[in-house]
This record gives C-alpha cells, structure tokens and sequence, in this order.
DNA sequence: TACATTACTAACCAGCGAGTCATTAAAATC
DNA sequence: GATTTTAATGACTCGCTGGTTAGTAATGTA
C-alpha cells in the first residue's frame, strides 16, 4: 500500500474545475496530440504534455488511450488513414483526361494534406520510424500503402486508356510521391533559413513538378523516373 | 565523499585490455558517433552506446568531447563543415559553360556527400533541428549557409555571363537544393516500402531534375521555382 | 624496484518521463 | 438527502541516460 498523501491544496478555495465530459475527452486529446507531435515529434513529446494542452491531467490520457504509441496510432488514423476510403471513391468518380487527373490528385492532396498541419506527421514518420518500428509499420499499412494502391490506380488507367506510355509503374509512383514528400518534410524542416522567406512557393513547384512527371510519362517507356 | 566500491572483478584474470591511445581516441569516437547519429537519431543515440562502439567506456567519451552536443558539432565540422573550403577552390577554378559547371555540382555533391553517410546528418537535422535550436543554428552556419553561397556563386556566374537569365537567385537555389535535400532524406527514411526496391535510382533521378532547373534557368525570369 | 603521471574506468547521481493506482468528487440513481 | 457509480486526479514507482568523479592501471623515469 502506498503512503499516505496530503491535501494541502484544500487551503484552496477555488479549486480548478473538474469536469467530467467523457464524450469530448478523446477528441480534444488528438487534437492536442497532433499539434505537439507535428511540433516536437514523437519521442520528445511528454504525455503530461498532450493532456496539459487538452486541459486534462496525464492519468486521464491513459484512461483513454493505453500508451502514447496507440494515441500517436490514434493521430494517424484520424488525420490521414481513415480519409482514404473517401479519397478512392471521389476518383472512382472521375471524369476527364488522367493527366487531369494526377494534376486534380496533387493539388487536392496539397490543399487537404501538404498544407495542413497533418503533413508534420509524414515527416515525423520519416523522421522517428527507424526508432519506432512497430509505428513505422503501422503508418506503412494505413497510409503509404493506400496512398500507393490510389496512385497506382491512377497511372493504370493512363496507360490502359493509351494516355500514358507503358512506364514502369513503381517508378512513376516515386516520381509522383516525391515531390509532394519533399514539400512536407521541408515545410516543417527548421533548416528553412529567414533570408529565403519568399522561395519555394508550394503550389508553383508543385504545378512545374506535376509537369515534368506528365511530361515523362507520355513518351517512351522509362522516361518517369 | 562517495562510498566505497568492490573489486570483485578481480577474480576474472583475463580482463579487457585497457589500453592508452590518446591520439586515436577522437577519431575513433568520431567516427562511431557518425554511425549512431545518423542510424537512430540525436535524442535516441546514447552517450554510452557511442562509446562502446569506440571501444572505451562512456567516461573517456566525455574526456575528449565536453557534451553531447560538443560531440555532434564535431563529427559535423569532420563530415561536412570542414570540406566547403576545398570545395570552394575547386569551383573557383572550374572551366566550362556553367550548366555544366551546375551539373557537375551536383554530380560530385551526390558522390562525396549525397551517398554516403554524411548524408544522414543533413536528414538528422532537419527532423530534430526544432528540438535542439543550438544545433539548428550551428548547422545553419557550418553548413547550410557556406552551401548556399556556393550555389549562389554559381547561379551569379551563369548570370554574369549571359548564359543564365537574370532570375530570382534565392528561388533558384532551392531548386537546386530541393532534389538533393528530398534523396537524402527518403534515402534515410523507414518509408520506402520493400516492394519498391527498384524504384528512384538516385542519379537518374538526380539528373532528370538539373534539367529541368537548367531548363528553367535558360528561360524568361522566375520560371526556375 | 620505487615513484610520478595521466589515460581510462565504472560506480554514482540527478533529473526526467511513461505508466499506475489509491483517492476524490461530479453526476446518476434511489 | 443518501447512496452508488465512475470520470478525473496527482503522487508515486521504475527504468533510463547525460554527466561526474574517486579510484585504477598503463606508461615513463629514476
């Protein structure tokens, strides 16, 4: 049994509240969790940390989460995992030429992804996953693998309808992803120095980017990579 | 004054070596500190396992470098910081067409920094530069600064001479930058999945992007972001 | 062999952070 | 109002790691 404790803080008249709003609890705690992961990464972010900023204190967090891996996992599915059944049937539905369609895919993917503050957890993944392999599976299983099967589809309809070339699609995905990854990782580097505030505006680099790619993969095989 | 410890240890007669080679100590330390840094991390690379690596016990690391940070700095003067000099000269004296001079730039960049372990550092800092803002600044200084300059020096040359347009040369650099930094840090990243093994070869990829910039180099004003 | 120097070691310390649990108090129910 | 239920708390444990230092032994010198 443990030792027994004070109550010091009775003298305290008026106490902090303690409420209980066991519906807002786990919403709150991601969204906190996702701010302080994207801005520390994972390991240096402190539990106690994530339920300050949620308002709750650090045993509340483990009452709704039961580790910070299955909360990070929590974060990831949330953010980005769970979106992907969406994403499929929104370009099951689409109509028009696939260079229009990998043109749409980037820009949307940059507006409901790149430029939101879930893009910190791509890098964070990049950044930690060698240190945390069961996260590192994790995030392959839910999302570099969706994100594949998306891309993939893509490019296969190029070439089935003759828009593309024959390209090998594996190197045409990279072609694709990378990019839109280098973006993410250099958006929340620190190494962006303030003399270069102006450079490198997202959108420009992307459109010229996604032309480069298009460009490879309406000519002769192996052009994409 | 500390209590007293045992010797039980004497009882093993074949003790590890313990051997005094003050000249080899840095470099050794140096080297293994490298191998850790860039395979886990900053934060996750103890102080111990270093040494260990090296051969020596914890306490003769901290006998050659004051900290652990004093310890990163270093391997990033041996790895990086300490080579812009040699590499200055060398551009310096080049002689050529500056599109050339440009991909040589970045031929022999992938060669002495990009696809060795070096390359790791540049990783290493981008992901936990937020975490350790003296580091952040340092690198800054030692490496990212002196490497844009270079690069600078290069672009001005092209404009000098006609052989470029007169662009925005701030943006242009990170044109440059932006493929080199990307390969470092998918080459380090626990995101390349396995059944893409084939996928990016790194020059090629290297390659395709000079031309492009150079394509946009050649053109009318700020087509080269 | 005796003594001095110093590279090296390992036990130690202090602080930190993930996860636990006995206790507290806000609701719900009677 | 009395009683039960359970959301919430925070003091606690435990393992880990950067950094310290008293002590050890390899080497040099006589």
């Amino acid at each position: 049994m443990p030792t027994p404790r004070f109550f010091a803080d009775k003298i305290c008249p008026v106490r902090a509240k303690r409420e209980r709003r066991k519906e807002a609890r786990p919403g709150e705690l991601l969204a906190a969790a996702l701010d302080l992961f994207v801005e520390k990464g994972f390991a240096a972010t402190r539990a106690e940390e994530v339920a300050a900023r949620a308002g709750v204190s650090k045993g509340t967090l483990f009452l709704y989460f039961p580790s910070k891996e299955e909360l990070f996992k929590a974060v990831v599915v949330e953010n980005l995992g769970g979106r992907f059944a969406e994403w499929n049937d929104e370009f099951e539905a689409f109509e028009g030429t696939t260079a229009d369609m990998l043109r749409y895919c980037m820009r949307v993917w940059w507006e409901r992804v790149g430029m939101t503050k879930a893009s910190g957890l791509t890098k964070l993944m990049m950044s930690e996953g060698t240190n945390f392999p069961e996260l590192a599976e994790f995030y392959r299983k839910e999302v570099v693998r969706p994100g594949h099967t998306l891309l993939r589809r893509i490019l296969q309809r190029g070439i089935d309808r003759g828009e593309f070339a024959p390209v090998d699609i594996d190197h045409a995905i990279y072609a694709v992803v990378a990019p839109m990854v280098f973006l993410m990782l250099w958006k929340h580097s620190a190494m962006v120095c303030v003399d270069a505030e102006t450079s490198l505006d997202p959108e420009k680099y992307l459109a010229t980017q996604a032309e480069t790619v298009l460009y490879g993969l309406t000519r002769q095989p192996g052009a994409a990579a």
